[in-house]
DNA sequence: AATGAATGAGCATTCATTCAT
DNA sequence: CATGAATGAATGCTCATTCAT
């Protein structure tokens, strides 16, 4: 072997020790929200030291502003990898709700960023010019769908793409973000593995009667 | 009179104290979440003084778990208000969805603290005894709309009340608590009150699509 | 003895408290200046804690405005003790520098707080409502004796009190904040005691010469 | 041409580089002091980086001392300018207080260099070799005229060279480092033009009557 | 000669909470 | 029942300085 080991091996590579941050405070911010969070903590699960922290992001509310972005881009370009115009409108469509749905449930940490930008009540987002850019996406897509099955008769033509994303986000937003509170005022077992399933199924449904032709 | 008359007559009124604390610190819990809110600020927005606020409800976490409770209790009340029984089984579907969409955005802060606490995973309200207590009712309601739409045909038989309840639940909390990141990754004409006309159309059309027989 | 013997004496006595913040804050940011000063020294030269210094004061900025206020209160009451008025107008005058000269030597803080003041180019000074009622009261007394002297035609009919003013000043402060460069750069036996009466008395005679009626 | 081109030309010449942050620092020092001014803010000031600074000047009080002796050196090299000889000597010393009064407000920041060290009790000005060397002109130039003037009769016997560049000093200096307090204390209008030209005349008559010969 | 990256010690300030009356 | 005063333990952030190349 010729390479030494160092401990430190990100050192002299500023983008590793950034990425290295942004992780770090995705999770402390996820956990504990932005007021919540402590730089402290973030320092502490990162590689680097809280000064590093304020030398890349400022202070406190930029970093979770980069959070949050970073947070939207990694969602949305997995998205993006859904190819779904091969398929049949309503094929299609129940493919991405099914998608969307597990996507969501993989991604709580994103939900609960969400969530805890809706409390502050979407001001960072607002402030950040990228989110415009990179949400757009995900319109485009249903919209294909539905120009597709409007063509071919099986997507009524007084749907709207923008409507059918908010009752596909809604549903699977919602499983995630309040399964404490709905789980614990109502039914557990709507949260367990078969309980998800239907709901799945559910949503699927209500998605697609939504759109179809009758 | 049994009333004595004193210059400050909410004081002496240790009920009345705590009510307007508790009213005072449901706004600032619901607006900076727990951590983010101040024990000063909610002594502040009262008419007495911080020292009053530890001396009835001990700490500020028992202070945000009593105005959590409060604010089930408060809005649950104001649900059983809403007889279904005389309607068919379907219109009182239809009656539920609306009241429930309408309801959920005329009570946003209630909303945010149910976002709020689910941001804590729900430790708060798994420790109130009283929660469990008063929400069974909304689910009964449903029940027995569905027990009589399968007695006269008019809902599937394979129906559950619990999933049906999630998916209302889904639909008229989401349009709330996600609307300023919604509105600002997407569309803000989804939040204007016809954009809300439809959505609260398109979530009555689902639900009851969702249980009507075919 | 009835009375038992408490180590912390001024305990709810805000005022002493107070006071005894002021006086530290004085020393601190005479020595040290705004920026040089470090509220944990204030604190420790303090009969009380840090946590108080920002209970009563706010902050930093704050309690160093109220120190200067503070200063030029006690400054300008000392010298309102001064009685002229039985003296003759040059007498009168003669004194008053003699006094200003000496009251300028024994207040070296004062004068430390106000050159501090002018590096930050007044900016605190300007903020203060309290400077401008407290200042002009230094200005009447000499625009008595200038009237009186006019009267009896001892002083010229054109002098201006506020150059007078400003000259006694120069010479007063200029004696003070200036005598470490000034030692050093020219001659240190102007600092002695001897030193010191002779320019005291090049100060009266300049100033008498100023205003004299030749 | 014995220029070597280079599209950088003030690097690789140590001296422009130096000078530069020199300039750069006595800016940021005269504006905030020692303990105020930045280094970041110095770097940011100059064509070349933080670290040069560190490299050409140690730390940030060796700078600061640097800065003081260069603004030493060059003020006394513009006075040097100003010969006096061939004027009769009461017409030198107004001449010079003429001078030494406006030379004063036209290097403000000079003058606010020596505030700043006085606040610091002349501390890096005694530790200055170079000071004791280049300050004694200033003297000898008084000096001069008070020898001619007591050679001709028109200047006193007794008067003191380093008590008359004393007085020059005070009104000169004061006039320009109290500005902020004195103007918002008491008159603004003797900081404008024409105020200015009164406090010069009172300077020079002051200063030549307390050394004629009567 | 020159520099972007890195850092430890320190700094002003805030917060929930308790004391003493 | 009521309250102004008091406080320790953080908390976000800054500063002069040095490392590694």
């Amino acid at each position: 072997m010729t390479e030494t080991p160092t401990r430190k091996k990100w050192k002299q590579d500023p983008e590793a020790v950034q990425a290295n941050i942004l992780a770090a405070a995705a999770e402390e911010f996820a956990e504990h929200g932005l007021t919540g969070a402590r730089v402290d903590e973030i320092a502490a699960r990162t590689r680097t030291s809280k000064r590093m922290i304020y030398y890349y992001f400022g202070d406190k509310e930029s970093l979770y502003r980069q959070v949050l972005e970073e947070a939207y881009r990694k969602v949305r370009s997995e998205e993006a990898a859904l190819d779904l115009t091969s398929l049949p409108p309503l094929d299609a469509l129940r493919k991405l709700v099914e998608f969307t749905f597990d996507h969501h449930r993989a991604n709580e940490n994103f939900i609960r960023l969400v969530m805890i930008e809706n409390v502050h009540k979407g001001k960072h987002l607002a402030e950040s010019p990228l989110i415009a850019r990179v949400n757009p996406s995900a319109i485009e897509r249903i919209e294909d769908i539905c120009a597709r099955g409007q063509k071919d008769g099986s997507i009524r033509s007084d749907v709207s793409p923008h409507e059918l994303h908010w009752l596909i986000s809604a549903a699977s937003f919602f499983n995630v973000s309040n399964r404490f509170s709905f789980g614990i005022s109502f039914n557990k077992t709507l949260f367990t593995h078969d309980g998800q399933q239907k709901l799945r199924e559910l949503t699927c449904k209500a998605v697609i009667e939504a759109a179809r032709k009758p």
